[in-house]
DNA sequence: CAAACATATAAATACATGGTCATATGATGA
DNA sequence: TCATCATATGACCATGTATTTATATGTTTG
């Protein structure tokens, strides 16, 4: 009762939403999703773990990086949830738009070998400028 | 997306997942949903209102009394949750205990004809006394 | 109609939470 | 080792939400 409590709660704003439809496409580092979510680095963090204190996510560490994906094995309930998101949200503008973005970010991440997400953003804006609709 | 949140913020509290256990079992008034979570009455309908927003609970006047109830028809993600919740939370105590309550106020009810809380409480104190593990 | 009762709503307050800023930790490479 | 990069943590402030108090609305009964 109490655990639901918190993971209502959990679920309950917008960045941590994302970040969760955005971890069920692949996984991805701290800094992919400072760059998609366009949200403060902190602020990734905090919630990255706090999805990851209720066994939604887990981390693993490849050098400074670390990325986050969908625990693999969950209970009854987180795994419910998750399928419920999944249905609902399937197709969901905003959260296709992110995944674009993520495909974007890790592109950026090869060419440029940082995460530097200013510098992202400005490779963004150039790459909308030429072909692609968001 | 927006609807999600909204409900997942509804549910991470523990008076209204209450309220929701409560209704599953059977439909109930304004007053028993008080007596039985020991809540206070503008609380109780304010959360009986927003469950009821957000396509939860349906309300039935019957005189001076309103009854609510699960509503019937309800879209694929509300079920969803509704159904997740009812399979997680079966045979929790609190619920259990609630569901309870619920009888031994419906059974005051009748004999009182009020839905006095006050006295409610000392009826179900004295019945405390008697007989039943709680 | 007046009084009592059941429910709803409004205003006020107290507490929780999201977000930012500053800074700490940990890893890599010069 | 020093500098830089990626991530984590702590303190802080602003906003939102739960809860209470007071009051309004609507219904029954005397």
């Amino acid at each position: 009762m109490k655990k639901i409590q918190k993971i209502m709660g959990l679920l309950s704003d917008n960045a941590r939403l994302r970040i969760l439809m955005l971890l069920m496409s692949r996984e991805s580092c701290v800094c992919q999703v400072m760059g998609v979510l366009g949200i403060s680095q902190p602020l990734v963090s905090r919630n990255l773990k706090l999805l990851g204190d209720v066994g939604f996510l887990e981390g693993r560490k490849e050098g400074k990086l670390v990325f986050y994906s969908m625990k693999k094995k969950m209970d009854d309930f987180n795994a419910g949830i998750i399928g419920l998101l999944r249905e609902t949200l399937r197709g969901d503008r905003i959260l296709s738009k992110d995944i674009r973005s993520l495909r974007a970010c890790e592109e950026f991440q090869k060419k440029s070998g940082k995460c530097d997400m200013k510098t992202f953003s400005e490779y963004m804006s150039k790459r909308r400028g030429k072909a692609s609709r968001v």
